[in-house]
RNA sequence: GGGGACGUAGUGUAGUUGGUUAACAUGCGGCCCUGUCAAGGCCGAGAUCGCGAGUUCGAGUCUCGUCGUCCCCGCCA
């Protein structure tokens, strides 16, 4: 027998038992004399004492206390757990009041010396811990996010049985459909030319399992999407998928509201119920963008009005061309340097902006480059309005509505970390709702779904479509949602069209001729015609969730074996070349 | 596709305006040490400074290229 207690798990309560225990060597201190280590396990870990006087009839254990308690090594260890001596406690850690006195060991394997100290493996280079992942994840502070990972999903199960959820897994070999993200391609050995693709989310299957009458669906669902990383995107990501039939947005709301309050108890976060709700246009036009982040104010104004009529060239051309002109006022900004502000502005001019327009407002009144050209009527009034208070300062940007707020919510974003606006353990959920159906490709001249082809527009009537304009078209809103935590989206859904008509018409919107639509989703508008129920859903990003509920900031952290900015893994040294007949049976050749 | 940061013993870092023996910590090996918990003390080994060109009497340091890792823009319905 390996064990009779995990190594965390003893405490004072087991003092005097003979126990056994396996684990990693973590550190050893040796006297000379008294040797001591902590032993390792995925609960924890125990000082065990090794005493001489205890091993007088035996040479031989000296020997391989000599050799092998070095870090890593792998032991079985019998011994007596006993109460430390006083004085010697340690408060850090949990087994403190205890330690194992040796009395057997067996050396179950020996370890080279680790590459890295697996207790600071998260102050190594990242391309080092991704080779040694599996030394990486020694470390307890990257178990606990895994333990918390699982415990997540057990917690999401067991919540969903109880609201009558059916578990179905869906295809990971499957159809490609050229919308949205480059779908990662399987070439077919049967039919050599065609290619299967990874899912990008069981999207359609999840319908199809409505339409079948499961009522209500989840999976724990791999996607894969072939686009560049970020810090909080990998390549192939893990979605808790979920389906309902018969359902209204309210309902929805209301389950994930307490699928998340039940779930988030893992994390020790309590989340208040009801989660607020913001509509689309009120986010951008507040925070500036569609994943507000509710824990702090900072919230754009339009102070468009205030300069109808001037002469100033950069208002007057935005206001012509139906631009606004919207700012932000930060308390106590007056104090930035010019540094600062350049910061600001590059930032700015990163996300497409012209320029920055900046007032400080001090004794002298206003300091600001515009003072030259815009009249003191109209600054006093902006003052006024912003209710600007001394050693305030005001970023204005001057364009579009959507490029303005969206730049001057990514500026919110910095200017809240640089403030320190943002207090460490708050978590604010969001939901936003009446997103738009669908905006305009400027480069291919046409509509795209925002949310997805299948999502219900919210107009019962929405009409003639061929006789709308392109403005009406984009004001036609979708029956689609997010769920928002601090800033970042967490997920998103929506109520689905089950009318094979009102699909069709969305289809011809987005420009899919029938012929085309016919080819990708035939099966699906097939179905549709054999008594779909009315049914939405949502799925949830579950890598994104557990990496803001555990507070790291690299989805690399909450990811077994994540790969690299450049899609590649550094543990099997994954993509790599195939053999010559692999690629004939699969009829490809690889062009140089 | 684009912008930026970084790359020096196993690991984490320092290395000045280019100057001859590349430093420190930790880890590793040896010895000493009977209450430590990042144990301590002494000794020792360990680096073609990512790779390749170039400038120079001389390059870790400057230039160009290249590879890799990270952050961001585009992209991610």
């Amino acid at each position: 027998m390996f064990r009779t207690h995990y190594c965390g798990d003893l405490r004072e309560e087991h003092i005097g038992q003979n126990i056994t225990i396996s684990g990693w060597v973590n550190t050893r201190r040796d006297h000379g004399g008294v040797v001591f280590f902590d032993l390792r396990d995925i609960r924890g870990r125990v000082q065990v004492v090794f005493r001489p006087e205890d091993f007088s009839e035996n040479q031989n254990i000296f020997e391989i206390i000599k050799q092998n308690v070095k870090p890593e090594s792998v032991l079985k260890i019998d011994g007596i757990v006993s109460k430390r001596i006083s004085g010697t406690e340690n408060s850090n850690m949990l087994t403190g009041k205890i330690e194992i006195i040796l009395k057997n060991i067996e050396v179950l394997n020996t370890s080279k010396p680790p590459i890295f100290d697996i207790e600071k493996s998260r102050d190594v280079a990242e391309d080092v811990r991704l080779k040694y992942r599996y030394l990486d994840l020694r470390n307890p502070e990257l178990q606990d996010i895994f333990v918390k990972r699982s415990s997540f999903i057990q917690a999401v199960s067991e919540f969903l049985k109880n609201e009558n959820f059916v578990y179905v897994e869906t295809p990971i070999l499957t159809k490609s459909t050229p919308e949205g993200a480059r779908d990662y391609l399987v070439p077919s050995r049967i039919e050599n030319g065609s290619f299967f693709a990874l899912p990008q989310s069981p999207q359609l299957f999840k319908q199809l399992l409505m339409i079948s009458g499961f009522d209500r669906y989840y999976q724990i669902a791999k996607c894969f999407r072939d686009e560049d990383l970020r810090a909080d995107r990998q390549p192939e990501f893990t979605q808790l998928d979920m389906e309902f039939s018969f359902v209204t947005e309210d309902e929805i709301y209301d389950i994930i509201d307490r699928l998340l309050k039940h779930t988030f108890k893992i994390f020790g976060i309590d989340v208040n119920l009801p989660i607020a709700k913001i509509s689309y246009d009120e986010a951008m036009s507040k925070y500036g963008s569609d994943a507000p982040d509710m824990r702090y104010e900072l919230l754009i104004n339009d102070i468009s009005d205030i300069f109808v009529g001037t002469e100033f060239q950069v208002f007057k051309q935005t206001l012509e061309s139906n631009g606004k002109i919207l700012a932000l006022k930060v308390d106590g900004g007056a104090s930035f340097s010019r540094k600062d502000l350049d910061v600001l502005t590059e930032k700015a001019k990163e996300f497409g902006a012209k320029g920055l327009l900046w007032g400080k407002y001090t004794e002298n009144g206003l300091e600001s480059p515009m003072t030259k050209f815009v009249s003191q009527q109209n600054i006093d009034e902006m003052i006024k309005v912003l209710e600007v208070k001394k050693n305030d300062l005001v970023l204005i940007i001057s364009d579009q509505k959507e490029k303005a707020q969206q730049i001057l919510g990514v500026l919110r974003k910095l200017l809240a970390v640089k403030l320190d606006l943002i207090k460490p353990g708050v978590y604010k959920f969001v939901w936003v709702y009446d997103f738009p159906m669908l905006e305009y490709d400027e480069d291919e001249k046409r509509f795209n779904a925002k949310h997805h082809p299948f999502t219900s527009p919210s107009l019962e009537n929405y009409g003639d479509l061929k006789n709308m304009t392109k403005n009406e078209i984009l004001n036609i809103k979708s029956r689609a949602y997010d769920i928002v935590l601090n800033g970042t989206e967490l997920g998103g859904g929506s109520i689905r069209i089950h009318k094979k008509d009102v699909q069709e018409k969305v289809f011809e919107l987005l420009n899919i001729s029938h012929d085309e639509a016919t080819e990708k989703f035939g099966f699906l508008l097939e179905a549709l015609e054999f008594g779909a129920p009315p049914h939405g859903g949502i799925a949830l990003g579950v890598d994104r969730l557990i990496m803001l509920a555990t507070g790291t900031d690299s989805i690399r952290d909450v990811i077994a074996f994540p790969k690299t900015q450049k899609a590649a893994c550094l543990l099997t040294n994954a993509p790599s070349t195939v053999s010559i007949k692999q690629l004939r049976e699969l009829g490809i050749k690889i062009v140089e």
